[in-house]
DNA sequence: CTGAAAGCGCTAACAG
DNA sequence: CTGTTAGCGCTTTCAG
């Protein structure tokens, strides 16, 4: 460290302005003559100068709001991790001079989007976070927000097409590919199955769709014999399950693979536990404390989960710098780890995933 | 969010006292009647009042040393990952009122180490981190520091017996556990090899013993029958390393399962690749460059890595909380998560290990 | 034991 | 275009 901090008082001194003029250099803000500008610059480089932030933070009334539009949740399922993950982004943000609000939507209604969206505009935040279902729709939010000067950033999945400042989440096609690499890479068998949740509405972007491409691209590179079936099973439904996976079960008894691509792998555990069946594979996505539960146990093998914690975070920071400074994050699309999680290391991620 | 933000004006004015008193209060300094105590808690807990970290830090004139006791490092080992976490948590600290320094040893040298004791002796910082190495020298600087009221956190690995306020690192024990269950679970071998690395010195305690007792305990417990043999390297003299390797996989060409416990299994995957073999399970550990070149081009099929930067950053953080409130961390040892690290995963961890 | 007052380094508003 | 000034909320003297 330097004898002493710097400070702005040291960089109006040896530049010969004042203060205000340095600060309105430090911000890129206009009404400032080029010569000034210069050697405030000059200053600021030759001694060295890094902004206080504390004393920043605490001197600027400005105080930004950030919207994050997301599917609303119930207990136990996907998108109460990524609320969670908000509540304590939200905890960050205090002193921050920025405020993290959410707005949510039943996944399975465009209307539903659609309103949230027009509920935003009504009140416009200065950022906005989205994990995107809809994807026209979000591609048209983007022409608007982007036309208002508001930046968005993704979480969880993006939409390539629109116009967005960054993206922080997995891979998904990568996501699957290293599923299909943990389930069959070792003795790979002659056919699996994939459970698959059925989709009411129909009309939603499904992102675990990238990710089925990513395993049977996997499959087409290395397995090309390699048989998966495909059933179908329902969010809330545990005796239609049971009675669907009896009569998979029952017409191919030989099957000891088992990939779900959802977070609801937790479904099928369940009925592996109940039927005592022994010796499956099974691998599924997300840390949901069912999920969990199931690994513990030895029902699953593999669970693939991200860091929603921390994508949330750098979604955030990101748009606090853009906010803040105009800084555009070096990477636009940042893609997260994928951790791999066994019952011998499982018990070591769930306090990170409640908090850290 | 509040409608205003609450401060220390509002709860002297609500409880007739003065902010100097309040402040007294806050951070149960002496010298407060019991009575006036009462009265500013009370108003804290009716307004619910919360610190503004900003102001406090602005105006707080203390400023704390955090020293850590690292082995030195050479480029591309080890310890440079964990040297690196210090110099990333050292620009976090900045603002904080808190710098952090390194004191660095040879790690084989049992006399380096007592003698940057005595360094760090006549310098005293508040607080310490160390990534203990002699066991008994550890305890004692455990003693020493105790009594100067110098709280010390262990990260990396830990020495139970010694008086520390916390520790932050993955549990060893389970990391061989972990290794054993991802190379052995599949399809057990009949016999694997472990490679050693020759301790020169002796006398230091060897982090990785627990590691290999996880890992073996594993065996006894699920493959009694398994062979393992062992080998020993040395870490810098490659032409001796091929002669032990090509004199070992001679003798036992059946062998295709290797482990190491230690961060240099980047030694065997020189070899394999050099040679030419195929179809070796190889697992290591630690996320050094050469390591993750190796995963990359599949000679080592398993990386279990911790995540140091975060340890580190939770190390300070709890010696930051200690410092400026007395706060004791909710838990004494934090075993942090040990990620498994495959081809197909790996290329979304180098940049987060690097800075995130 | 308690209150008053002087900053911490920076930003914002207002004069020039 | 530039300088001055009044705080932000808190901590820390220094008097009482």
């Amino acid at each position: 460290m330097q004898t002493k901090k710097v400070t702005v008082k040291d960089i109006a001194r040896l530049s010969g302005l004042s203060i205000g003029t340095v600060d309105r250099v430090m911000h890129n803000r206009s009404g400032v003559a080029e010569e000034s500008r210069r050697k405030v610059m000059e200053a600021m480089e030759s001694l060295g100068y890094t902004l206080n932030t504390n004393a920043s933070l605490l001197a600027n009334k400005k105080h930004y709001r950030i919207c994050c539009l997301l599917p609303s949740f119930e207990s136990g399922d996907y998108w109460e991790l990524v609320y969670n993950a908000v509540a304590s982004a939200q905890r960050d943000a205090e002193g921050y001079n920025l405020s993290i609000e959410t707005l949510t939507y039943n996944q399975f209604s465009r209307e539903e989007f659609i309103e949230a969206v027009e509920r935003l505009k009504a009140d416009l935040p200065q950022a906005v976070i989205v994990a995107p279902i809809y994807r026209n729709d979000t591609i048209e939010l983007g022409h608007y927000l982007k036309e208002k000067g508001v930046p968005m950033v993704f979480i969880d999945s993006k939409v390539s097409e629109a116009d967005y400042l960054a993206y922080y989440g997995i891979p998904m096609w990568e996501s699957g590919y290293l599923a299909a690499s943990l389930l069959l890479g070792d003795e790979p068998p002659q056919s699996i199955v994939n459970f698959r949740i059925e989709r009411g509405g129909g009309i939603a972007d499904n992102p675990t769709l990238a990710r089925r491409h990513g395993f049977t691209d996997y499959v087409s590179e290395n397995l090309p014999e390699l048989r998966i079936y495909n059933e179908f099973l329902r969010p809330h439904d545990r005796e239609h399950n049971f009675a669907v996976m009896d009569k998979f079960f029952a017409a191919h008894p030989d099957i000891r693979h088992i990939v779900t691509f959802n977070s609801r792998v937790h479904l099928i555990a369940d009925y592996i536990t109940t039927r005592g069946l022994k010796g499956m594979s099974v691998l599924g996505f997300d840390i949901l404390g069912q999920n969990i539960k199931a690994v513990q146990e030895g029902v699953v093998k593999y669970l693939i989960v991200q860091r929603t914690q921390v994508q949330l975070r750098r979604g955030v920071n990101a748009l606090a710098e853009w906010l803040a400074f105009g800084t555009i994050p070096p990477l636009k699309d940042n893609y997260m780890p994928m951790d791999i999680l066994v019952k011998e290391n499982i018990n070591f991620y769930s306090e990170l995933y409640k908090d850290n």
